[in-house]
DNA sequence: GCCGTTTTCGGCCCGACTGTTTTCAGTCG
């Protein structure tokens, strides 16, 4: 049982105490164990093994003898209890908007509801509202988070599929009767959400691709000669089973969007040939790849971020498809936390982090002083972190670090320091945290004094969306992008893939605008830092070129720009 | 349930908003 998955029964324990109405303070200790064991380094079953388990901060006697009996019998006796005695139902409930552990348990014990399905009724029913401490308000707020997350309902999150989809890939890979594998669909366009997870493989026995899936889930064969499956995540599979000679058609056709299929289909009508989802003119195309597909019909290879069905395939006929950023392009890390706020790690283990994945500096942006949840910081604390990285650069062994920082823009749209100590930052991130239900007006107004506060270098999230989870708030983008523009202000894509934000729909206009784009992983510990990828793919998406985004310069560069920006709004 | 010390139990992150109340509880970031 790895790391993650130990983690992950602990925060579900700490959700089923809360359930419950136990302690508090014991459902945070449980959640602090979590934290603390996702942070490890190495296996909790090493640690084990040797004994040292009551090492890890956090985790004491009752936790030791729990986690060590998770470990060895692969279950906790404990934990199927808890489990038990909670409808599965309750915990989904708390993913409704304006619900916790509190309202949910009400709902429960006094209306006997274990379902949001049930849920739903009771509300247009109008029981919730003469339940005591809930009423029409929380009634009709409940109605709306539930037809959220209905609208949620059947899509997943890039990060997940992506690590699915390799997963398959490898499988498949693995049998040597099976030819060339590729994932096709939503995730090879990069989707910042996906309902399925498609691949094409060529071969000419599909039981084959059934055996190889088996250890991931129930594969069936349905008569189109598709492999389908639902994977451990839930997220469902489409393998498209074609001849090996078939598969650079059927990359193609597999990878959608359907509009940018029907872009293709009318220039190959123009051009007098057919194009269906296995060959051309009844002739296979060879290729490992769909690029022999664009060739013929004399189009510039569409990167399959781009196939949404905009202008790309005019743009591809007179060769003016963009070469898109890579990841090889980024030299640097923009936005990062450290245990001085609320990430796991340090600085300087973020740093070392940074310099193996082969970044040569690094953005420490922790949270600002308002952000008390966060355990934002103090101006006092502030500079003892300056202190810190100063010392950690005398000797920076090939990674700069540089004195960032994530200011909460407040209410009024001012930040969240004096000016004094704002000009100490070499990179100032502004970030909307708290009052999301200004209306568009006040809350552009709010955001486009943040961009006009000459020591703001970027502003972060400028959406403020979790996918799946919670919509944005309401701001003008366009005139958020015009200011930004107009007052040499960089716009984050936040690289997280709970966030995706600039959304590429956006970034596309920025770009076109003059905007320059920063890439930022949020990272709250080490291993979120290679969450970069995502948003490299939504860059690609978004047209972006290197460029265009401002970490693909050097640090020395990226220092001169920013003080560039500052003397000119000074 | 953990931690730190006050060596045996008290404190554990907090401020603002919202909706329900009529002084506060629950949720959120």
């Amino acid at each position: 049982m790895d790391n993650t998955r130990i983690s992950a029964i602990l925060k579900e324990i700490s959700i089923l105490l809360e359930l419950k109405g136990e302690n508090p303070f014991k459902a945070r200790a449980y959640q602090a164990a979590a934290r603390s064991i996702a942070a490890l380094q190495e296996p909790v079953a090493a640690l084990v093994a040797q004994g040292r388990l009551s090492e890890v901060p956090g985790l004491g006697p009752a936790l030791v003898e729990k986690v060590t009996e998770l470990v060895m019998a692969g279950r906790m006796a404990y934990y199927d209890d808890l489990s038990a005695s909670v409808p599965d139902g309750l915990l989904e409930m708390l993913a409704i908007p304006g619900l916790g552990a509190k309202k949910v348990r009400a709902i429960y014990d006094h209306l006997g509801i274990t379902t949001i399905g049930e849920l739903e009724y009771a509300c247009l029913e109008n029981r919730l509202a003469t339940l005591e401490g809930f009423g029409q308000k929380t009634q009709e707020k409940i109605l709306k988070g539930i037809e959220q997350l209905k609208r949620y309902r059947g899509h997943h999150l890039l990060s997940q599929a992506l690590q699915d989809a390799d997963a398959l890939v490898q499988a498949l890979r693995a049998h040597r009767s099976i030819g060339r594998v590729a994932v096709a669909g939503e995730v090879r366009r990069r989707m910042e959400v996906v309902r399925t997870i498609d691949l094409v493989a060529g071969t000419d026995q599909p039981d084959t691709v059934i055996a190889a899936l088996r250890p991931l889930g129930e594969p069936s064969l349905t008569s189109a000669g598709t492999v389908t499956l639902i994977l451990p995540s839930g997220i469902p599979a489409c393998i498209r089973v074609v001849p090996d000679e078939e598969f650079a058609v059927a990359l193609y056709y597999w990878t959608g969007s359907e509009a940018h299929r029907a872009l293709v289909e009318e220039r190959a009508r123009v051009l007098g040939v057919t194009l269906d989802e296995r060959s051309r003119d009844g002739v296979p195309i060879d290729g490992s790849e769909d690029a022999p597909v664009y060739r013929t019909l004399g189009l510039q290879f569409i990167p399959p971020e781009l196939r949404e069905g905009t202008d790309e395939v005019e743009r591809a006929a007179h060769q003016m498809i963009p070469d898109l950023l890579t990841a090889d392009d980024l030299r640097g890390v923009l936005h990062v936390h450290t245990v001085y706020s609320d990430g796991t790690h340090s600085v300087q283990e973020m740093a070392d982090a940074a310099r193996g994945l082969g970044y040569t500096y690094l953005a420490v942006c922790d949270h600002s002083r308002s952000a008390a949840y966060a355990n934002g910081l103090s101006i006092e604390r502030v500079r003892q972190q300056h202190r810190e990285i100063d010392a950690l650069n005398a000797h920076g062994r090939g990674l700069r670090i540089l004195k960032g920082i994530e200011t909460d823009i407040l209410p009024d749209g001012n930040l969240d320091y004096p000016d004094d100590v704002l000009a100490e930052f070499d990179l100032v991130i502004a970030s909307v945290h708290s009052r999301f239900t200004l209306s568009e007006t006040e809350m552009t107004d709010r955001i486009v004094r943040a961009i006009r506060h000459p020591s703001t270098s970027i502003l972060g999230h400028p959406t403020g969306r979790l996918l799946l989870a919670r919509e944005g708030y309401p701001v003008d983008v366009r005139r958020v992008i015009h200011e930004a523009v107009e007052h040499g202000v960089i716009l984050e894509l936040n690289a997280s893939p709970h966030r995706l934000d600039l959304d590429w729909r956006h970034l596309r206009y920025a770009q076109e605008h003059g905007a320059k784009i920063s890439i930022g992983p949020d990272a709250h510990q080490a291993r979120e830092l290679q969450d970069v990828i995502y948003g490299v793919g939504i860059a690609r998406k978004g047209w972006l070129s290197a460029k265009d985004v401002v970490n693909t310069m050097t640090a020395d560069e990226l220092l001169k720009f920013l003080r560039h920006k500052k003397s000119k709004t000074r």
